[in-house]
DNA sequence: TCGATAATTCGACTATATCCGAATTATCGA
DNA sequence: TCGATAATTCGGATATAGTCGAATTATCGA
């Protein structure tokens, strides 16, 4: 399955509005949010379906669908390695959701938003 | 109607996973997504429930559970004024959910999330 | 106190999401 | 080629979300 983007490919923070809610709908379930935090740890090795399905705890086939509405969300991708498929975070799409969210959020005052700034930081001080 | 988070008042970055996903299942709504963000864009001032209605396009009586819905999410706040009742965006939920989303992302690799660091920041370089 | 305006709540209908068991496809090792 | 393993697809049952019209609550001005 490869990642299916809607339509042209967009630079950060030119998301659009039904692509963003895709993209949260995906995340909006307990299962598909524990799915993506995972592979969003594992890096981008990424983890087989199966040992996903394993950690989280869902069926195999449950999974397989939770799998396909996050690549289709342009947040996973997906490889074949023999008889795994190895599913992995797609880092670009995540940051174009989060640059989404936070566009335009404080026009003129900076002060409004100085947390979401530092919680990015916070997640890669050295960067 | 009160911002009603569940359980004690948590810092940044310090989301749990149901929480999460109710902030996410409040985003992932093509109304609600547009008017949280006219919510951000409008600022602490905020909007009177009527004109957001007229605004998104929606039905009052359908836009006061979309608003029901984002305040149980901790992601607007409200308060009565004369007979209006106005809305805001609630800075602080916000900056927990993308807390949440990007923590731990890239334990050791930082050159992973850099971008979103840079979005972060290009919401408000003076920050 | 009364009518008008602003917003919410209620009840019911419709559409969609979610899940599971069973069947199917793909790949490997013997 | 055959059996075993990994993953996906299919079909149907159930639960939940979304929407609307009508009724209700809150506030203001006269």
């Amino acid at each position: 399955m490869l990642c299916a983007r809607h339509g042209p490919q967009r630079g950060l923070l030119l998301m659009l509005l039904p692509e963003a809610v895709e993209a949260l709908s995906a995340l909006a379930h307990g299962h598909r949010l524990a799915v993506f935090r995972l592979l969003v740890r594992a890096g981008a090795g990424g983890l087989p379906a199966g040992e996903i399905a394993r950690e989280v705890g869902v069926l195999p086939n449950t999974l397989s669908t939770h799998l396909t509405i996050l690549g289709h969300a342009g947040l996973i991708r997906s490889r074949r390695e023999g008889r795994s498929v190895i599913y992995s975070a797609d880092y670009g799409g995540m940051g174009d959701l989060l640059g989404f969210l936070v566009a335009d959020c404080c026009a003129g005052r900076p002060e409004i938003c100085a947390p979401l700034v530092e919680a990015a930081q916070g997640c890669c001080p050295s960067a």
